[in-house]
DNA sequence: AAAAATGACAACCGCCATAAG
DNA sequence: GCTTATGGCGGTTGTCATTTT
């Protein structure tokens, strides 16, 4: 048997609350606590149902409540809360002196949820999204390049690098949307539930392993691809496994300055996990004008500049083309 | 300038858990 | 143990303001 509503009452009313209403309220309750929500409106002179004095003075009339624009704090930690708590607005208020569950479930829907789709991931899991949506432009050059084959076109060469660049930029943009996201989610959070955490970091996996696992996600669409023994393109699907180079590519510092180099000699633009472990992958960029040693698995893309480099690639094939001159280099996008 | 669309946010609704009788 | 009242919560709607057409 259902619970009537309190509200059904006729004769109640509803809306917005007049400034006289908030005063009748805030004076009852100063003077004598709210103790009965239901019983509350009749002793405070008011026409309303309890349930909504209630709600008037949670969310808007109780002293200490902040109003305003959120920061840039606050919103970094509804974002990081909202990663791991889901919609438990009331659970992630509790973190936000100040702030009310109902004011930050509508930040949510009206910016942050917003602002997430905008940036590419999935406002629910807060993962990159893989949706035709967040990565159209690859996945229609994929497409592309499928119905070119599936055809029997012959395949253009640059064509074909092009299309694949593209599929290696939405497996970079994808790789380092998860990096990101991970860091956020590593962000020490105070007194946070430790099961619903347990939960939420949901992988154990290695980042070499994420990498991968984006990589042949990303782009599994064009494993099958044959390529000419002549050709300079190796799909993802045929190269060989990424192996342990040595210093300087596994000094993290080293590379960035490298990266930057090439960067800013538009020469070659260098992608790594951000990790030196010895079994990070390397997803290079290089332009067309950087030399490719003959029998090294280096593959240009030239419209993006792109470069794979793979075990039969000895780091003197190429780093000698990226020399350090400027340390300024910060991050890769 | 007016109408339509969109955004922001306060308030409401219904469900659920729990306490009290 | 059952029923009912209550408070809390999350989803949704309503209303007003602002922007766009």
């Amino acid at each position: 048997m259902g619970r009537s509503p309190c509200c059904d009452e006729s004769g109640l009313k509803k809306g917005p609350w007049t400034q006289e209403e908030d005063q009748k309220l805030v004076n009852y309750i100063e003077k004598h606590g709210h103790g009965s929500w239901r019983a509350l409106p009749k002793l405070a002179g008011l026409n309303r149902c309890g349930k909504s004095c209630r709600l008037r003075w949670t969310n808007y009339l109780r002293p200490g409540i902040k109003r305003g624009k959120f920061s840039q704090e606050e919103e970094q930690t509804i974002l990081n809360l909202h990663a791991i708590l889901g919609n438990k607005w009331s659970a992630i208020a509790s973190h936000l002196p100040g702030r009310t569950d109902n004011e930050i479930k509508n930040f949510w829907n009206t910016h942050l949820k917003k602002k997430l789709i905008h940036m590419g991931y999935d406002p629910i899991t807060h993962q990159p999204r893989t949706d035709i949506f967040s990565g159209l432009s690859q996945l229609l050059a994929l497409a592309t390049l499928k119905e070119l084959l599936d055809h029997h076109h012959p395949l253009d060469q640059n064509a074909a690098i092009l299309l694949q660049a593209e599929a290696i930029q939405l497996a970079r943009l994808q790789y380092f949307q998860q990096q990101q996201q991970q860091q956020l989610l590593q962000q020490p959070h105070h007194q946070l539930d430790a099961d619903t955490n347990k939960n939420t970091m949901n992988n154990n996996l290695s980042s070499d392993d994420q990498f991968e696992n984006t990589i042949s996600s990303s782009i599994g669409i064009i494993s099958d691809l044959k390529f000419d023994d002549n050709d300079s393109i190796i799909p993802f699907s045929h190269m060989p496994e990424l192996k342990t180079y040595e210093q300087p590519l596994l000094s993290s510092n080293n590379n960035k300055e490298m990266v930057h180099h090439a960067t800013h000699h538009h020469e070659s633009i260098a992608l790594c996990n951000g990790e030196s472990s010895p079994n990070s992958p390397w997803l290079l960029s290089c332009s067309s004008t950087t030399p490719s040693t003959p029998n090294s698995h280096v593959v240009p893309a030239a419209a993006t500049d792109t470069l794979l480099v793979t075990e039969n690639c000895p780091a003197s094939t190429i780093w000698p083309e990226l020399l350090v001159e400027d340390p300024l280099f910060n991050v890769i996008s």
